[in-house]
RNA sequence: GCUCCCGUAGCUCAAAUGGAUAGAGCAGCGGAUUUCUAAUCCGCGGAUCUGGGUUCGAUUCCCGGCGGGGGCACCA
């Protein structure tokens, strides 16, 4: 598989934010050839201040030791924005606030209703983008966790893609490693095969338990079970042979979670696929002279060529920079995880080429990814600069007590039960609120609300932050959740199956804006591009559920204040069907880059 | 012991190179429905852990303290 070219019909669309930044930069050019216009951004601000900001004049007057409402003064006066904005003002310390033109946000609004574009472009030079995320382990059920993995590394791949870039996204599956000694010795001494053929994830969960907590008590069982790991990874038949029927039932279990999640993988090369490569991964790091044997172990140690703080391969201990290598092959001869990535990381870059690969993967491996990129640029250095390696972190789901998050039992929450918890709960509303539609109706309608106030709920805080896990926030159905930016969006949808004309958007020659709601909507719409270009990156999709919840209450305020179908005027009705649908498109293409699809009715 | 991350309203979370009067949701209280879906809207109260520093300006950067969590080679 190679990234797939662009698609011709390349939407073009530059932000009237984008065109002020521009001619900014263009203007600071001018007056000061040495500065550094790309420090120069202009960002949505507060509408009290106008639709446009930029702070950056302060930061030039002060390098440059001038006066910065002067400065500023200077600037506005060279600064030609007529047709985009209607005023720019001076104000605070130097802050320049751009208004915008009414003109100019209706014409932006009538290209989008005349389909040339929906306020993003689709950009003219493309990043080719891995990523990797998800990542449940075979014989294990995916539990709450896996979501925040599974909901980020997906919205920003549907992020990427809604922006022209090219994309595969890869699962790389937990199919191999020492926990397959203690499952293959559980397999064979205590299988229950009809509980397997029942619950088989939770069959083999109860195996691993059972032979864990004897191979903690009992070194000669954690003997037993090495010795069934070292005859799978040797090809032993018998061991092969349970081991592919464990993986294959866990495909049964991911399967239906990632279909009820709407999440698809280009590829799901798990980490058995890279088993063949990892001894050639030690022989080359021994042969070049990063890696060395330690205490039995093979280990990639420093090369001095960073100051102690930043080198990933030291730690201070008492006051001294000592070792801290990074574990190739164990002492028993076995590989572990860093060689498995490392051989993962070379094998993607010399199949794909790709200009960036992204891990999305908890915030605990922040040192286990700083050592793995190290090595591989040390590695290969040409390769290395090609791609972009990031490690795309988040914080744990916590519980009430602080701790990392468990059940009353001491488990995790399975995510099948937290999405049937969601669904059920979703559907009881549905029933209450929604008795007259048909009964297929409504559970369609349970489902996607239920999975997608559970996907939202986690894609809403910042993930880099830990946050507390609570059923009740997860399964909200009101306030800042999917529901209410789908029940926006129903109530636009019911508005066209009440229009009795037949509706063809793009009509319009112009769009009317005169109540300050309808601004207001129209001006938040226009920044939709702003934003997803701001979650692909930073990576961060909850700047995206930000801007739809606004862009819904701006919707809804605009819905309670300005009848649609009632206005008097053809011609605002007219053109306030013509902003209903574009808040329409806007809501469904962002809620779908979330991985939450819409409902007409609910 | 070393190291990384975090600490914002009663609770859960925001705050896009350091920006303007720190925003929401939930909970509480009070209102709105003969009007396109009340899973809605409007209103009220309430916050940057603590002490310094840098700056015109600090939730954001630096140092100390307190509190919580993570990671410290043969698990991933």
């Amino acid at each position: 598989m190679r990234f797939t070219t662009r698609p011709k019909e390349i939407q073009e669309f530059v932000s009237p934010c984008k065109l002020i930044q521009f001619n900014l930069r263009q203007c600071v050019s001018g007056l000061f050839p040495d500065a550094d216009v790309h420090s120069i951004r202009v960002q949505p601000c507060d509408p009290k201040f106008g639709d446009y900001q930029t702070n950056a004049l302060m930061g030039l007057a002060k390098s440059k030791g001038l006066n910065p409402r002067k400065l500023a003064g200077d600037v506005v006066a060279r600064l030609d924005l007529s047709g985009i904005c209607e005023s720019v003002e001076v104000a605070g310390a130097g802050f320049l606030n751009f208004r915008l033109s009414k003109a100019r946000l209706a014409e932006t609004l009538s290209e989008a209703n005349r389909g040339e574009h929906l306020f993003f472009d689709r950009e003219n030079v493309g990043r080719s983008i891995i990523v990797d995320f998800s990542s449940p382990n075979v014989a294990k059920p995916m539990h709450v966790g896996h979501i925040r993995s599974t909901g980020i590394g997906d919205a920003l791949q549907r992020t990427f893609r809604l922006l022209g870039h090219s994309v595969i996204t890869d699962n790389h599956i937990g199919d191999w490693g020492t926990q397959f000694g203690k499952l293959l010795l559980g397999w064979k001494e205590m299988l229950d095969r009809s509980a397997l053929a029942t619950d088989a994830i939770a069959e083999l969960e109860r195996l691993y338990k059972v032979i864990n907590a004897q191979c903690d008590a009992d070194a000669g069982r954690l003997e037993a079970a090495r010795a069934e790991l070292v005859k799978l990874q040797a090809g032993d038949p018998e061991n092969l042979g349970i081991w592919r029927e464990m993986v294959s039932l866990s495909q049964v279990q991911f399967d239906a979670l990632y279909s009820r999640l709407g999440v698809r993988f280009d590829k799901a090369l798990g980490e058995s696929f890279y088993n063949p490569f990892l001894a050639g991964v030690v022989a080359d790091l021994l042969a070049c002279g990063m890696a060395r044997e330690s205490a039995g172990a093979v280990a990639v140690f420093s090369d001095g060529q960073l100051p102690p703080r930043e080198d990933p391969f030291l730690v201070n201990k008492e006051g001294e920079w000592v070792d801290d290598p990074a574990l190739i092959r164990k002492s028993d001869g076995g590989y572990n995880y860093m060689t498995t990535d490392l051989a993962t990381l070379d094998y993607r870059i010399s199949q794909w080429s790709p200009s960036e690969i992204i891990y999305v993967v908890d915030d605990r491996q922040t040192s286990h990814f700083k050592k793995l990129f190290s090595i591989y640029r040390r590695w290969k250095p040409e390769q290395a600069k090609t791609v972009r390696l990031v490690h795309v972190g988040f914080g744990k789901i916590m519980g009430d007590d602080g701790r990392p998050f468990r059940t009353r039992s001491g488990d995790t929450v399975r995510l099948r039960d937290l999405l049937d918890e969601a669904q059920e709960r979703a559907r009881k509303l549905v029933d209450a609120k929604s008795p007259e539609l048909a009964e297929d109706q409504r559970a369609e309608i349970a489902r996607v609300v239920g999975v997608g106030a559970v996907k939202y709920a986690d894609l809403l805080p910042n993930r880099q932050s830990d946050y507390v896990f609570n059923w009740e926030k997860m399964l909200a159905l009101q306030g800042n959740t999917a529901p209410y930016l789908m029940y926006a969006y129903a109530r636009i949808r019911s508005i066209f199956r009440k229009l009795d004309s037949a509706w063809k958007p793009g009509e319009l020659a112009s769009l009317i804006l005169n109540e300050p709601v309808e601004i207001a909507l129209a001006g938040h719409l226009i920044n939709f591009g702003l934003t997803l270009e701001a979650v692909a990156e930073e990576y961060r999709p909850n700047f995206l559920c930000n801007y739809l919840f606004e862009l819904a209450g701006k919707f809804t305020s605009f819905y309670e204040q300005c009848p649609v179908l009632k206005a008097e005027d053809p011609q605002i009705r007219l053109s306030r069907l013509h902003l209903c649908e574009l808040t329409a498109r806007v809501l469904k293409t962002g809620l779908e880059t979330l991985g939450i699809g819409v409902v007409e009715q609910m």
